[in-house]
This record gives C-alpha cells, structure tokens and sequence, in this order.
DNA sequence: TGACACGTGGGGAATAGTGGGGAAACGGAG
DNA sequence: CTCCGTTTCCCCACTATTCCCCACGTGTCA
C-alpha cells in the first residue's frame, strides 16, 4: 500500500528518486503513465497489468473508447529502478506534467502520482477546503 | 505489450525506425496495414492472423463489412525488420497517412500505430482536454 | 558520536537512431 | 539476347542519447 507524500528533486537527466517505502513494491519493474488532471501516475507491474486488460476489452470500434484506449496506452511507458532507487521520466511525461527540478510524489493506494509542486499545492489546498463537501456528495 | 510513444523520422527512402523495445516483438515478421482515423497499423505475425481471421469471419454478404474487410486486407503489406530495426513503409501507405520526414509510432497494447505528427497531434490534444469526461462516461 | 541509509550528482560505456554508399535485381531499349 | 539505366535492398559508419555504475554529502537512528 502506498500512502504517504515526499519531496524529491528530478535531476537534469529526467532521473526521480522513488521514496524508499516504495521501492520494494516497485522492484518487480513498473509503469509510468499520464494521469487525470495533469499528473503522473506510477503503477506496479501488477496494477498496470490489470489496468491494461481493462482497456483492451473496451470496444474499439467505438471512436471514444478507442481514444480513451489510445491515450492511457500510447502515454505509458515500462520503468526500472535503478541501484539508487531511481526511475528515468521519459522527456514526454515531464513536458506534460510541467516537471522540472522539484516534484512532488505521492502514495494513493494501489498506485503512486507525480506532480508538479505548484500544480500539487492548487489541488491539494482546493480539496482541503472542500473535503467536507467532496464526501458529502459521494456519499461516503 | 506495446506501450508508449516515440517519435522518429521516415527517411527518404521510406525507412522507419521501430523503437528498440518493440523489435523483439515484431522480429519474426510483422504485417503494416490502414487503421482507423488516417494512420497506419502494425501488427505482429500473431496478432494480424488474429485480425486477418476476425476479418474474413464478417457477414461477407453485407455491403459495409464487405467494404471494411476489403479496406483492412487489401491494403495490407507483410514488412520485416532490417539489422538497424527499421521497416520499409510502402509509398501507398505512406500517402495514406500523410507520412514524410518526422513520425509518430505509438503501442496500442496488442499492436502499433504510425501518425503523421499533426494529425497525432490533434487527436492527442482533442482527447488530452477530454480525457476526464471520456473516462466518466464510459464509467471506467 | 559513529554508522548506516537515503538522496543527489557526475562520468563512462553501451546502444539506439540516422544517413550514406555499394551491390543486386528488375525493367526497358537497342 | 544483351546492355544500360533505374530502383530497391542491404550493410557499414557516425553521432547522440540513454543507461549504468561509482562516489559524495547530508540527515537520522542507535
């Protein structure tokens, strides 16, 4: 289970150190990938496994479908943790999360996000304020 | 799993770099064919047998299968892997997809698509924006 | 206070991507 | 039938990028 949220510098050679927490889910090799509302997402070779077979059992002959599938795929990238517990953020997924320098890595579970430091800061403070509300609504 | 996205140059000889975690997928031969939305799709030896067969079991005795069958083999075109890893793309196909110079390969998980970048570009963007509603529709 | 582990930076080797040249095959003309 | 021109295909070489390993500094725990 990953839980928790760590700040950690992406060195100019797109390396990120993983929290050492995380490693040892991780070791068995994972997948990098663009997620909702501009972040990364980071799953284990397991969850993308389960992630992956869902999307290829959409229909894709519906043009929806087929894009939702063509995007989850197409921004996913296979990474592997290095001696020093590092993973390589191919040049793409970084120009799309904005990440540059420092970066914020959180645990959400069953996977991990990567995010921007400003963009995290926007998103945390607006659920902070409205958690009260957000679980109301969803009725939990 | 084909998975990610990269992007290399057509050469003007009509050679196309495959990226180096698809070759050894594609190395007992591949099969590049028309896909949907104007860009081109390449399959494994399996994978296309598969969609060869999927293909050759629609009620030929409809007009629009006939024509969607008749659209997917005919154009058609079995390629193999040189010792650099690059595919030779058939001038018919590259007009298709309005390929020259720079290209974008991408893994669809079961097989492999090639975008001309724009028009990559453009549907990347389009579903970029609507990758939160897409996804909540399709309740996923 | 010492030792260990984690986060960070840099350098070297291997590999991937690209371009060019030469040989073989094909087609057409004499 | 032979010769020439064109095209296609394959192999080689260069360059840039990526990957991997080693070393250092800092913070934490015993």
């Amino acid at each position: 289970m990953f839980i928790g949220e760590y700040q950690h510098n992406l060195d100019d050679k797109g390396r990120l150190a993983i929290p050492a927490k995380f490693r040892g889910q991780l070791s068995e090799g994972a997948v990098v990938t663009k997620g909702l509302d501009n972040c990364l997402s980071l799953f284990t070779k397991e969850g993308w496994d389960f992630e992956a077979e869902r999307l290829m059992n959409l229909p894709l002959t519906q043009a929806k479908a087929r894009a939702y599938a063509r995007f989850m795929l197409s921004s996913a990238f296979p990474v592997e943790i290095d001696k020093q517990g590092r993973v390589n953020v191919p040049q793409a997924l970084r120009s799309f999360a904005g990440i540059s320098g420092s970066t914020v890595v959180t645990g959400l579970g069953d996977h991990v996000e990567i995010w921007a430091p400003e963009a995290w800061e926007e998103y945390r403070s607006h659920i902070e304020k409205d958690s009260g509300n957000i679980a109301e609504e969803l009725g939990i």
